[in-house]
DNA sequence: CGTACTAGTCTTTTT
DNA sequence: GACTAGTACG
């Protein structure tokens, strides 16, 4: 009995064919994985090939470790040289080896979202941009999509033409490009971008990859961007044994960059191409997959697939409304929490998944107060927090001199009065000359203007200079308690009389913990290396699947998941699909959208179920929402429970009538009031409770002349209700606190 | 130079 | 509602 005979036939004729380029349209749940560790454990075991040949790229790290342990465990050896990482891994190991050959410094730095929009809004400044009219965000977006698709900034100058607005983003890509090379750093773009430029301007680096690689395998293909296809060509051009397997109803990172195209076009890139579908679904039960491919058959311009499974039809999928978000939240924890209590399930069986990530909080604040276990994928990233990029930042300033955003957050953090106007100073001295920012502190002396100002500099460059030192003989961890002692950021967090001090604290810590596990697991540990490794983590990188809890996230974090019970949340229209798809008028975004039920949809093994709420918080206003249109493309029988009509839906017709008052300002709902739509009497269902956009003044539930209470100022008299752009302003005389003019919507008014 | 308050934006998704 | 950038003031 071998390994292999635990395949089908279409998985086994996937893993043998192991000359020529390859497709492989892998459907959800049609064992994808499973596919790719065994033609890797082919690759080794029967034909011999070591394993040092072979390169594997995923999406994320942690699906890199999985299939690293998996053919660990097919194999029992070798697997640790396989070549198995994401692209931007991938191209770091290239640049940190060979960026000299495109005028960067091996020990470049890379960059985040945050670190990009700190050189936009500098070069904005340098470029006198009004950002008001030319948003920061608008013209990041452009130069991500354009790196996206190898657009260099002369390029893209060029393209611009005529167009005013273009040739300005052309000149800010420009700048901002020049302004990286300075700092000696790449953003997450140019890892791909640049590692492209390397290998196609030097024909020894590209033939001795090429040489090496001799077997590529891509995992998630339908999500890769025009770069990264280039990266793939030019990798797979010696020998053309690429494998690249996909799904293009699950390509949801158009947004990103990923061009659908790569995989629909695959078999004209490459003409001999072997194409192969996996149809058979081993994940979920018919009625699931019935209800996806119901969903997903209303995109056009697909590969025509069809799912199948003989694991039975299963339940049926579980839908239910709610009246309120509060509602859908407090009734799927306790759901899961009943489960678990009265059936033999786990907390880790279940997953809730949601379109954006603010919808999180409502079902987190549920688990805390029900004592359900849970773990939230994503969100505000670990990385991304205050005093974890203060710190990183110091450890960036003493591997790169040349980051000058680095520097420059640091050089005051703590405090030691040195502000704006001497930063300034330094700058154009820098600028003057031509040096960094961190050469122009150490000439400081030189730098006139400076004045006074200039004295606490020295220090400053010192310190810098000391743990470069130190750097060469500490190791990481030491190193790191060195900067947390020495620069008094440690007793700076102590002091701090903020709220949340204390878990800035723990927050260091916890990356001080992190650094020392990296110094230990890694063959070589660098403080370069560890830095690329921060930078490159997704949140989803750390979720761990053997706790014993509830998983939320989005649908997008979600993919490649599966779990028992799913339960999809907020299904609305206007949450998902998004508000901007429905009203924009591009109909692809609507087609990316279904893509992104479909993944949802198929993530459930045994259980789905469908919720939505008539209304919820959305940026702080309540908003009415009709059922998604994708749970009305789900079969009715397939359902638990009918849906109401659409041609006279009461509850729906009330959407566009004004709204209750009591509706905005709505208490903790009690455990009678949750029960979902269906078990409602007629009288409560016809209750309008919908919304237009803004509120009326009559919605507010007091005028001028009435006494209103506030949280803060206590109570009052309302003296005046002006309708402002958005929200009513509202003047009131307050007993104590005097007369304040305020947003009805923030203040929460209350009549008396 | 540092702080405290105000106004504006945001959220669709992320390596 | 939360966060951030920008401004006025001490």
């Amino acid at each position: 009995m071998s390994i292999y005979d635990t395949l089908n036939d279409k998985q086994k004729e996937a893993v043998e064919y192991t000359e020529g380029p390859l497709l492989i349209l892998a459907g959800a749940g049609s064992g994808k994985t499973r596919v790719l560790t065994h033609r890797v454990a082919w690759l080794i075991d029967e034909l011999g090939v070591n394993p040092w040949n072979i390169m594997a790229i995923t999406f994320t790290n942690k699906a890199a470790g999985e299939m690293r342990d998996r053919v660990d465990q097919l194999v029992g050896y070798g697997s640790e040289s396989i070549w198995v990482s994401t692209f931007h891994s991938t191209c770091v190991r290239f640049l940190r080896r060979h960026s000299d050959r495109i005028g960067y410094d091996t020990n470049f730095t890379i960059y985040d979202t945050d670190d990009q929009k700190t050189v936009i809004k500098d070069v904005c400044k340098r470029l006198q941009i009004d950002t008001k009219q030319l948003k920061e965000r608008t013209i990041m977006n452009a130069i991500s999509s354009a790196k996206d698709e190898l657009i260099t900034p002369e390029q893209f100058y060029l393209n611009a033409a005529g167009d005013y607005q273009q040739k300005r983003i052309a000149q800010c890509y420009m700048e901002y490009q020049a302004t990286l090379k300075k700092s000696n750093a790449f953003d997450f773009d140019d890892l791909i971008m640049k590692t492209v430029e390397l290998l196609k301007n030097n024909e020894d680096v590209l033939e001795g990859y090429q040489r090496r690689f001799r077997y590529i395998m891509v995992d998630e293909y339908q999500d890769t961007n025009t770069a990264q296809f280039e990266l793939i060509r030019l990798l797979a051009g010696g020998y053309r044994n690429l494998c690249v397997v996909g799904d293009d109803d699950q390509s949801i990172y158009k947004f990103r960059g990923a061009n659908i195209r790569n995989i629909l076009d695959f078999e004209s890139v490459y003409p001999e191409a072997k194409v192969i579908k996996l149809e058979q679904n081993y994940r979920s039960r018919g009625r699931i997959l019935d209800a996806a491919n119901a969903v997903i058959s209303h995109n056009i311009g697909r590969k025509e697939k069809a799912l199948w499974t003989d694991k039975g039809e299963g339940e049926k999928i579980h839908f239910i409304q709610f009246d309120t978000a509060y509602d859908e939240a407090d009734y799927i924890i306790k759901d899961i929490r009943q489960k678990v209590q009265e059936q033999e399930k786990r907390y880790d069986d279940f997953a809730v998944l949601y379109r954006t990530n603010a919808q999180s909080r409502l079902l987190e604040e549920r688990c805390i107060f029900a004592g359900v276990p849970y773990n939230v994928v994503g969100g505000t990233n670990f990385y991304s927090r205050k005093e974890i990029k203060d710190v990183l930042a110091y450890l960036k300033t003493i591997d790169n001199g040349r980051d000058d955003i680095a520097v420059k957050r640091i050089i005051n953090v703590p405090k030691r009065g040195i502000g704006a106007t001497t930063i300034n100073k330094v700058q154009d001295y820098a600028d003057l000359h031509e040096i960094s920012f961190f050469q122009a502190l150490e000439e400081a002396d030189r730098i006139p203007t400076l004045g006074k100002a200039g004295v606490k500099l020295e220090p400053f460059v010192t310190l810098i200079r000391s743990f470069r030192t130190k750097a060469k003989e500490y190791g990481l961890g030491r190193l790191m308690q060195d900067i947390l002692d020495t620069t008094g950021y440690l007793a700076y967090l102590e002091e701090s009389e903020e709220e949340d001090a204390e878990d800035r604290i723990e927050n260091v810590d916890e990356l001080l913990n992190k650094m020392i596990d990296y110094e230990d697991s890694a063959e070589e540990p660098t403080l370069s290396g560890f830095l690329e490794e921060v930078a490159l983590v997704a949140d989803i990188d750390s979720v761990d699947g053997s706790e014993e809890k509830v998983l939320l996230m989005t649908l997008h974090s979600a993919k490649g998941l599966e779990f028992d019970h799913v339960y999809l949340a907020g299904m609305e229209d206007g949450v998902f699909p998004s508000y901007m798809t429905i009203t924009g008028d591009d109909p692809s975004e609507i087609e990316e959208e279904r893509r992104l039920a479909y993944v949802g949809i198929t993530r459930a093994m045994e259980h789905l179920s469908i919720t939505c709420a008539r209304q919820r918080m959305i940026h702080g206003q309540t908003q009415y929402n009709m059922i998604s249109r994708f749970v009305r493309e789900i079969p009715e029988e397939l359902l638990d429970h009918k849906l109401p009509s659409k041609k006279h839906p009461e509850w729906e017709e009330a959407a566009f009538k004004k709204p209750l008052v009591k509706a905005v300002v709505r208490p903790k709902t009690t455990q009678a009031e949750a029960k979902p739509f269906l078990l409602r009497s007629a009288q409560t269902m016809s209750k309008p409770a919908a919304a237009p956009t803004k509120e009326g003044a009559g919605t507010l539930g007091y005028g001028v002349g009435d006494r209103v209470k506030h949280m803060k100022f206590g109570e009052g008299t309302v003296m005046q209700i002006d309708p402002g752009t958005r929200d009513y302003q509202v003047t009131v005389a307050f007993d104590t606190a005097g007369t304040k003019i305020m947003y009805a919507g923030f203040a929460k008014l209350q009549k008396i």
